[in-house]
DNA sequence: GCGATCAGCGGCACG
DNA sequence: CGTGCCGTTGATCGC
């Protein structure tokens, strides 16, 4: 396809604010939070009504390079070259590909009110484990979800059976070392506040053997979180606390 | 376009592992990490020769849905519908793109050899420190670069005039809490395993006002990187201690 | 394969 | 706006 014709076919699309997709051969560069080179080769360049642009290879699931919305694309014809550039202030970036050969330009006006719904994400568990505090331990009373620390938020605060304050931290897949950490961080900063003792449970369907370890080193606890998606929701199965040592005995 | 037409082109496209694009309304099911689903509407269906399966609405950088390299994708024709699945197993997902209309659907052949070179990352950052390693205390001697720890590694590890460990974290961006706690870790697994003093010194170019007030609880150091990014490389400008209460001055 | 971490992370919510 | 944090995070590298 003639580089004139297809820049007269993106243009038409930025100004209307259509989707445009353009299929050709390529170099692109990049900078501004850091700087990139790829050069030349065969991709997709989508180019969203918001400014989005997206540079795709023929494998992998990311963008290989990519603008956020909001910014300003224009193009220029070169010399043998059509080159499509995208910028935007704060932060300051330019992102450009230069296409030396298209071979298919084209724009679609798509109509779509949808948003996507999810299910079975951190809050969605949360809030099951909300309706059924019992599950982790036996006696908790909920006293607040989601609240605000000086910095962050915790997940489920309680008080167990003793009256002592009860940190939750949820998480929908294993927990690692910064899992904890996080979780540590919240406990110190209730135990602060409060001058109650404190205790700190971590929820997840899996822990790693380190972040086990590190846990049980600063007296935070763990629940194997067992749960399940049946559309169109999340459902915990069962909620087991970690037996300290359990594997010694098997 | 008609959806048997839009089928035999997508088929041709999987078969051949060319990058297929089908333009046109349809509704989006997913169910396996999390489950989501998205009612009908007009949008982009990249689908890749590695398998990668991309949903793109008209707005916002990311896929609405996708589905990761490596699957299995196949067509099925329904009744006034074409189906397009994509599955994998471990993790066990399935992504269903229900097309009602099929504006467009196109297969290419991408010839592309070229991967993307980055500059300006941790490690770019990092290789510039190893170099002048006085830029962040004079007198500092490299001992090691990526010294694993037992879990983790050290970006770099160094020892100071007087003989201490010093643990330097580097970060390409604003540090906050995660990065201090990050620190924290590896001074205190250093300092388990040498007994000997360990300093720990985060290195970014910039740190929140919380994370700065935990770092200096913890006794651990603050040094703003300033660099710049002129192609094809980072350069850094200068590394200066952050002086604890400076601004108590001001 | 799991585990840990980086990423131009993106996106959202809240102050 | 910055700050924190979740995400079907993805991608990479080491064990």
């Amino acid at each position: 396809m003639d580089l004139t014709e297809a820049q007269a076919i993106v243009d038409e699309a930025l100004s209307a604010r259509k989707m445009a997709i353009i299929v050709g051969e390529c170099s692109v560069k990049y900078h501004g939070r850091a700087a990139s080179k790829l050069s030349s080769g065969e991709r997709v360049v989508l180019i969203k009504g918001d400014g989005s642009f997206l540079v795709h290879q023929n494998s992998g699931l990311a963008a290989i390079n990519y603008q956020p919305p909001k910014g300003t694309i224009t193009t220029k014809l070169g010399e043998d070259t059509l080159v499509i550039r995208a910028t935007r202030k704060k932060p300051a970036e330019l992102l450009e590909a230069i296409f030396s050969k298209v071979f298919s330009a084209s724009s679609f006006s798509l109509r779509d009110d949808s948003s996507l719904r999810v299910f079975g994400t951190e809050k969605n568990l949360s809030d099951l484990i909300m309706q059924k505090p019992d599950l982790v331990e036996e006696g908790l009373t909920v006293l607040n979800q989601e609240s605000p620390l000086s910095k962050g938020k915790i997940d489920i605060f309680a008080r167990d059976k003793k009256g002592n304050s009860v940190v939750i931290e949820v998480k929908r897949r294993t927990a690692g070392l910064k899992e904890v950490t996080q979780l540590q961080r919240y406990v110190d900063e209730v135990g602060k506040r409060l001058d109650t003792k404190t205790r700190g449970i971590l929820c997840a369907p899996k822990i790693t053997p380190s972040a086990l370890h590190m846990l049980e080193e600063k007296n935070l606890e763990f629940c194997t979180l067992d749960y399940e998606i049946h559309n169109p929701s999340a459902k915990i199965r069962s909620i087991k606390k970690k037996q300290k040592g359990l594997g010694d005995y098997l």
